[in-house]
This record gives structure tokens, C-alpha cells and sequence, in this order.
DNA sequence: GCAGTGTGCGTACAGTGTGCGCATCGACGG
DNA sequence: CCGTCGATGCGCACACTGTACGCACACTGC
């Protein structure tokens, strides 16, 4: 429990103490993770810290490893927890294929929203074995076996989307971490830096002229284009 | 220029003044950046301080500013350099498919000797203008256009395989940075770590299957299946 | 009423990135 | 040969980080 009003005997009268207590929850293990992913949504990965984390929920910053072994745990803890917002269908109510493009863009929805994740998944080991992100395995395992896909092949082909998805990911987020950093709104960002990317390719003929000829794609057909053909490939290779 | 003994009045004889120049090269931004490289490498990201890097080349942590504007273009700097290991064979010479996937392959091996890149790739924004990775991708680019991909195609797919090569790069990231944190040899920590996959995956019998059917492929089984799947289904939607 | 346990937090320590200003070098012009 | 100048190295300082430690307090069970 926290305390409404702690002691503090420097103070001579009790109405006279400040109250931290503010009438919130107290702390838990949820509502810091909750919190901390409040805090690296809206202000970055550079922003979390102890301090300023546990300023958010009034309570001080050593408080929180009551709850949280260290930093990189309350880490494995919010990308566990942003990855129950990944939606995969069942395979009773879905055909496996659209199952599976459900799912992973739903994935990649969820890596927009929080960006931050694709950034750390490779700095902190084994995040793939929290129940979340186990589920959602094991879901996409169950459209693929309903696909005729042998358990091996399964395991396969599952790898193989997760790994697109995650690449397509650390690709916004990249993105998403400059965007930031700039201030600028989208728009601004894009106009800004597409001089600099043109100067950066003009020795290049061939890749000026690929990157002109597939201007028009937005990231949302270039995601699909690469996910079709990794689908489309496992179909083919499936015995 | 270094200089060999800087003066400090307070050591009254010359010779009693340490000497902190060495006979190393003065300092230069190639040196730092490749210093770096090899302190990412054998240490790891935590380890990449600027003091520490400084004392690496007998040098204090704010003279390593002359030469490079701060921590994070040392990083997209260090980025770039190691994606000058990647070889990307000419279209002259290599027929596309086979020469895609020697550079998938090369390039998932640097991520190998450097699993750092994987980890910061998502937070460093823009790191594909590097001159090398430029390279790289307009080399990738001639494959696909040798194989008779038209050129807004053979953006897609360069694209396609890209995110698939770094996906599965935070894949081994993942790994590397788990395993170098336990301190155990390659079979001590998969031993070590397999029983709890396993009590992980418990809960989920079709998970816990696919992985004891899938048990015995080789992370490089994987890759090439996955790199298999892609290539086959950028053929089938190549027009 | 009292011991035990769980929880919050103030303090402290070692370490971080980096701005500032000074010291010193090599090069160059007189 | 001397003076000036720009480039470079670096000590110091500041605000900030993760987190170990120990104390103070509230709640629980007797």
C-alpha cells in the first residue's frame, strides 16, 4: 500500500505537509509497466527513466524496483505487454492466408503505435519467451497447420513471416525515431530530408531511378508486396 | 596533431611526466570510428562510453568531439562501416538469384560479427544514406534488374529481402546479447536456457510440438528457407 | 499490544554525454 | 627568428543515469 501521507516531523503541522498521495492507484507492477509505456510512446526511448517514471506516478524512483527487478525487466515486461495488442485470428472463423496477413498487419500496427520496440527487441535477450508474444506464436502456428503446413514447416514459415515483420518494423521505426527528433510533423519530415536522400543517391543512377519509379508506393503497398511474396513462397515450398 | 608530451607544469622534470602519446597514429575520425567498432564488438553497446573509448586511444573523452559531433553520428558512422563488409557480387559476373543470395548471406554474417548494428539500427534514424549501404542497396538493385525485374519491382523486392535479412539480424541479436550477458559458451547457455523454453511453451502443446519437430534446423536452415521463400515468391510476382 | 513483513523513499555512488575555456601544437607570414 | 593563427587535446563542470542500502512507516496475524 502507499501512504496517503507520509511522516515527516520537520513539518510541525500535519495539514501543512504536502500530500503525494493524490488519490491514485497504488503502485503496482501493471500500472508501472502501463505507465512506462505511456511514457515511451509520447516521449521516446531516450525519455524513460527511473526518475522520470517514477515521477509520473508520484512516487519516487527507487520505489519501483519493489516491483520490477531493473530497467531492462520493466522493458521485457512493456514489450510483452504491447504485444496483447496484436490481434491474430482463429483459424476456425479465417481462412489460414488472411489469418495470417491479419496478423501481421496488425503486428506492424502495433510496432507503429510503439515504436520503441522494434528498437529494443534486439538489446534484450529472449523477449519472445513472455506469454503474449507466445500466444501470438502459437496462433499464427495454428493458421498455418490449418494451411497444410507440416509442424516443421510451420515453425519455418512462422520464423520467416516474424522475421519480415520485425524488419519491416525496425524500418518505421527508424523512421518514426528521426521524425521525432526533427519535431516536425510528417509531411514537414518527409519534404525536408527528400532533398538530402536524392543528393545521397545521385552517384547512383540506377538506385535515382528505382526509388523515382516506385515513389507512388506508400509503406502500406510496399509491406504488402514483400508479405504476399513471403506467403506466396511458403505456399510454394510446402509439400 | 597528438602531441607526444603535453606540458604540465606541476611535474617538475620532463622525463618524470607521463607520456601518453605512445607512438600511436594521431587521432583521426577513421581511428575512432574503427575503435569503436572493435570496443562494440568485444564489449558490447553498454560498453561504448566516450571516456572509455577514449582511454582506448590514449585519448580523453571530449577530444573524441573534435572529430565527431556527438555519440549518436559515431553510431550511424560505425553503422556504416561495417556494412562496408558486405560483399555484393556484379551482375556480370554472378547470375541474380545466386548473387542475392551470397549478399543475404554476407550480410547476415556481418550482423553475426557485429550484432550491435541490429540493436541500433530502429534508433538511429536514416542510417541507409551511409555511403556503403548505398553501395550495397544500388548492388542488390542491379541483381534484381538483371533478373528481369522491372524497376519499381526491383524496389519492392530489395525492400522485401532487406526486411527479412534485418529481422532475422534481431533474431541473432537477440541471442548474441542474451548470451553474452550469461557468460556461458554457445552450448552452456542453449543448454541452460532450453528447459525453460520448454516451460515456457508448456502451456501451449501445438507450439511445443512445432519446436521439438523443428528442433533440428540449424538457424542457417532457417535463414535459407525463409531467403528461399521470399526469392520464390518475388519471382512469381515478377512481370 | 506486538512482532513480522511488505513497501516507499532519501541518500549515495559510480558512471554517462557533452559544453566551455584554456593550453599547446604545427604552419605560415613578416 | 619571431609573432600570429587556426586546429586540436583535454580538465573541469553540470545535469542526469541506474540502482544498492538502510531507515521509516503501514498493514497483518497473534
Amino acid at each position: 500500500m502507499r501512504y496517503r501521507e507520509p511522516m515527516n516531523s520537520d513539518i510541525p503541522s500535519v495539514w501543512a505537509r504536502p500530500k503525494k498521495g493524490r488519490d491514485q492507484p497504488a503502485l503496482s507492477r501493471e500500472q508501472i509497466v502501463g505507465e512506462a509505456i505511456k511514457l515511451l510512446d509520447t516521449e521516446g526511448l531516450d525519455a524513460l527513466s527511473m526518475r522520470n517514471l517514477g515521477k509520473r506516478l508520484d512516487a519516487g524512483a527507487t520505489s519501483l524496483y519493489r516491483h520490477v527487478a531493473n530497467k531492462d525487466e520493466l522493458i521485457e515486461l512493456a514489450i510483452d505487454e504491447v504485444h496483447g495488442e496484436i490481434e491474430v485470428p482463429s483459424p476456425d472463423t479465417t481462412e489460414w492466408r488472411a489469418g495470417v496477413v491479419s496478423c501481421a498487419h496488425s503486428s506492424l500496427a502495433m510496432i507503429n503505435n510503439h515504436p520503441w520496440v522494434a528498437s529494443v527487441l534486439g538489446q534484450i535477450g529472449l523477449s519472445y519467451l513472455g506469454p503474449n508474444v507466445m500466444r501470438m506464436s502459437d496462433g499464427m502456428l495454428a493458421l498455418f497447420e490449418k494451411g497444410g503446413f507440416s509442424l516443421a514447416e510451420s515453425d519455418l514459415a512462422l520464423r520467416a513471416v516474424q522475421a519480415f515483420v520485425i524488419g519491416s518494423g525496425v524500418g518505421v521505426a527508424a523512421w518514426q525515431t528521426s521524425l521525432a527528433r526533427s519535431g516536425l510533423s510528417d509531411e514537414q519530415w518527409a519534404e525536408r530530408i527528400q532533398p538530402i536522400v536524392m543528393a545521397a543517391v545521385a552517384p547512383y543512377p540506377r538506385l535515382t531511378a528505382s526509388i523515382e519509379a516506385a515513389a507512388a508506393n506508400t509503406p502500406e503497398v510496399m509491406f504488402d508486396h514483400g508479405l504476399n511474396a513471403v506467403l506466396d513462397g511458403l505456399v510454394a515450398n510446402r509439400h
